[in-house]
DNA sequence: TGAATTTTGTGACATATATCAATTGAAAGC
DNA sequence: GCTTTCAATTGATATATGTCACAAAATTCA
């Protein structure tokens, strides 16, 4: 068995409290999954690359990221019962301008593109599933907008705090810092208290 | 006829121009459309209201904005051949954060949440035009993150310039500058080339 | 047409945050 | 355990952009 049991039902009932589908009507063949692990720093997709898959996190901790003049910008953070990929490249079939990459040890299932087209194309659900995932990325995106450009840096922690308080106690300062838009200078200034 | 003829082909020319969906599959029951027009400064929502339709508009200009500390926050504005609607307070049933309000004389189509869901509910090619809408739209917010978040006023400009090119020439310039988060005078400055 | 309102443009000044530089502290590797 | 690399803190300084105040255009509308 190429993946465990437990994995599986762990994507299912995600998908299901994500999308308010019943759970018994959230089938996944097995065959399209498989399970994979990368070590911490390992990468998982590069720059220029076309993002070929999405994947769901079972442990551990993936960053997405893109160089802006040669420096890191932190994107994303992805965690367990999380899903990840290169968003644009992947629907839109382009060259990645972003990395991915392990910022622990983590296992994850990945469910290739191709497949996904074909479980959309097969079924109702996933129809469903897919425009409700992709609903919530966009109300979260929205979000994010109204946060990291209208706020100050003091209010973008704390909302960070707020939102993701899993991420402050397992992603590097300097990380998070850059995922606010915000030096990390400043953002050591802020968790100081000063 | 409630509706014109000619709206409704412009809006199966959008959909299946923006979905790559043949034209002959993008197929529309007129009954539950209707044709509506706003005069300019009048508003299509209401900050407190529940988001109950999609408007696909015909000609014309709206905006959305909400409220900052009793500032307008500009969030996004639509044209012809565009999709407007308050994007969080439709898909999740809760009350708009944010003003839909037209800023020149608009007509425009008009399509409920309930017949949405029908549509998606009896049409497989419903739920695909609207999973790649969705698509479409987070493609786009996860860019305006990107500029809003990580560049200069005057790149926020220059990227404004390039990306949507008729509102530079339709919409005031404080309505821009809130747009790309940056205050009026230093947007009047960059224009005036200091 | 003329008054009133709205929009845009400029100057002076304030300030949040970035940048640079140096130091300390923690983690990783041998 | 020691060395080396990386991460976090702290201070001094620079700067982009915001804020305030006022004036000039441009629109609106009666």
């Amino acid at each position: 068995m190429l993946i465990l049991n437990s994995s599986i039902e762990k994507l299912r009932h995600f998908l299901s409290t994500a999308t308010h589908i019943p759970i018994e009507k959230v089938e996944i063949e097995e065959s399209v999954l498989t399970e994979t692990s990368y070590k911490k720093n390992q990468y998982i997709l590069s720059e220029g690359s076309v993002c070929n898959s999405v994947i769901f996190i079972v442990s551990g901790l993936i960053r997405s990221y893109y160089l802006k003049d040669g420096l890191e910008v932190n994107t994303g953070f992805y965690k367990e019962n999380d899903i990840a990929c290169s968003f644009n490249s992947l629907v839109n079939r382009v060259p990645s301008n972003e990395f991915l990459q392990a910022l622990e040890n983590t296992t994850a299932i990945v469910l290739p593109y191709e497949s996904l087209l074909k479980l959309y194309s097969t079924s109702d659900q996933w129809q469903e599933i897919g425009r409700i995932m992709t609903e919530r990325e966009c109300v979260y995106l929205a979000n994010r907008v109204t946060f990291l450009s209208f706020e100050s840096a003091r209010t973008k922690y704390l909302n960070l705090l707020k939102e993701q308080p899993e991420l402050v106690n397992r992603v590097p300062v300097h990380h998070l810092a850059s995922y606010i838009g915000v030096s990390r200078e400043t953002l050591s200034r802020i968790r100081s208290g000063i």
